[in-house]
DNA sequence: ACCTGGTAAGTAACCGGTTATTGACAAACA
DNA sequence: TGTTTGTCAATAACCGGTTACTTACCAGGT
C-alpha cells in the first residue's frame, strides 16, 4: 500500500462530490462515499471534519472549478451565457451542487459578492445606475443566468412538449442559440429613449 | 376529539407540504409530519402508504395550485412571467417543492406534457415552427420561466452584489419590471427578417 | 329512548435496520 | 522513536414502518 495523505484526501473529495450531488446532503451516506473513494470512513472524519464539512468543501470544489471554467465577461453576457450552458451541460453536477446549496446550506459554499459587485459596477460604469440596456446590471446578470440554466432545471414533461428528445445533441445545439439569441435581446439596447425603468 | 378522516387527511398533507419543502424527501421527518399535522403517524400510512406516497402526494397538490393559480397565457408571456414572479414570491413551497423534485424525484408528480403541447402549438400556429419572435415556441416558453424564477434561485451573494436588500417589496417591484421587460423583448418580432434561427 | 355490536379513527409503544461519529490500535514513514 | 496514515469494530442515536390496542360513532333491533 502507498501513502499519501493529500491523494486520499482528493479521492474522498471526488467521492463526495458524486455523492452529493447525487443524493444531497440529507440523502448522501458517508459509507457509499468511503467506499467510492477506496478509502476509510475514519478518514473522512480525519481530514473534513464531519459530515457537513466534507459538504462545504465539495461546494468549494465545485463552483470553484465552475466560475474559473466560465469567467463573468460583462461585456459579452450573450457568449457568457453560451459558455455557462456548455460547462453545466458537460458537468451537470455544478448545476446539482448549487441547487442543493440553494435547497439546504445557503449560507455554506464560497461567497463571491466582491467580485459580483466590481462586474456590476463596470456594467453600469457612467449610465446612471443603468446598463447600455436599459435594464440595472444586476437584474440583468441574474436574468442571463436564468437564461443558461432554464433548459436544465425545467421539468421532464415541458421539455419533451414539443416532441423532440430534450437532450440530444441537435436539440441541445437549437436551444443554445435560442438561449444565446434570447441573452443578446436582453442586452441590446432599449428601443425607447428612457427604458423600461424611467427615473 | 371530533373524527373527521378528511380534515385529517388535509392536515396531514398540509404539514407534509411545510416539511417537504423545508427539508426534501430525504431531509424530511414523518415525526415532524405527525407533529405538526397534529395526528398519529400511523394515520399517515393509513392515508398515504408510505413516505414517498405522501411526498407524490404533496407534489401533486402543490404544483396543482400553481398551474391552477398561474395560467399560462402562451398569448401574453411576459405577463404570464409577472404572475409566476408574484406567485413564486407568496408560495415559496411552490418554487422549492419542483426544486426537490427534480433533485430527487423527477419522474413523480403531475405531467402536463399534453397541455404544454397544446400551448406550443398554439404559439407557433402556421409560423413555420416559430414564433413572431423567431425562437421556437417550447425554447421561448422554457427561457421565459427561467426569467420568472431566476431571482428566487440566485444566491444570495449574487443577489447582494448591488447593496440593495434582494427582498425588500422595493428590490423585488424593481427586478419584476425588469424581469417583464426581458420577457416582452424575447417574445417582440426579430428585427432582422429570418430571425436567429434562418431555415 | 336504550342497548349493542360492528366499524372507522386514533394512539402509544415498539422493532429492526441504518447512520454518523469515535476510540483503540496497527502499520508505515522520518 | 515519534508522528502520520490507515483499519476495525463499537456506540449511541435515529427513523421509517408496524403491532396491538383503545376510543368514538352509528345503524338497527327491542
Amino acid at each position: 500500500m502507498v501513502r499519501d495523505s493529500a491523494a486520499t484526501r482528493n479521492r474522498i473529495l471526488d467521492a463526495a462530490i458524486g455523492e452529493f450531488s447525487a443524493y444531497g446532503l440529507a440523502g448522501a451516506r458517508i459509507d457509499r462515499i468511503a467506499e467510492a473513494a477506496e478509502a476509510n470512513k475514519r478518514s473522512i472524519y480525519v481530514y473534513y471534519e464531519s459530515k457537513e464539512g466534507l459538504f462545504t468543501a465539495a461546494l468549494h470544489r465545485v463552483i470553484g472549478d465552475l466560475v474559473e471554467a466560465v469567467p463573468l465577461t460583462e461585456d459579452d453576457l450573450p457568449g457568457y451565457a453560451g459558455r455557462m450552458f456548455d460547462y453545466l451541460l458537460v458537468h451537470p453536477e455544478a448545476l446539482r451542487m448549487s441547487m442543493w446549496r440553494h435547497l439546504e446550506r445557503p449560507a455554506k459554499g464560497p461567497d463571491a459578492a466582491e467580485v459580483y459587485a466590481h462586474k456590476i459596477e463596470a456594467m453600469a460604469g457612467g449610465g446612471g445606475g443603468l446598463t447600455a440596456s436599459g435594464l440595472p446590471p444586476a437584474d440583468l446578470l441574474v436574468l442571463v443566468q436564468g437564461l443558461a440554466s432554464s433548459w436544465l432545471i425545467s421539468p421532464e414533461d415541458l421539455l419533451c412538449a414539443d416532441g423532440s428528445d430534450p437532450y440530444s445533441p441537435e436539440r441541445l445545439a437549437a436551444h443554445r442559440a435560442s438561449l444565446v439569441e434570447a441573452a443578446r435581446r436582453l442586452c441590446a439596447p432599449a428601443q425607447t429613449p428612457g427604458g423600461p425603468n424611467p427615473p
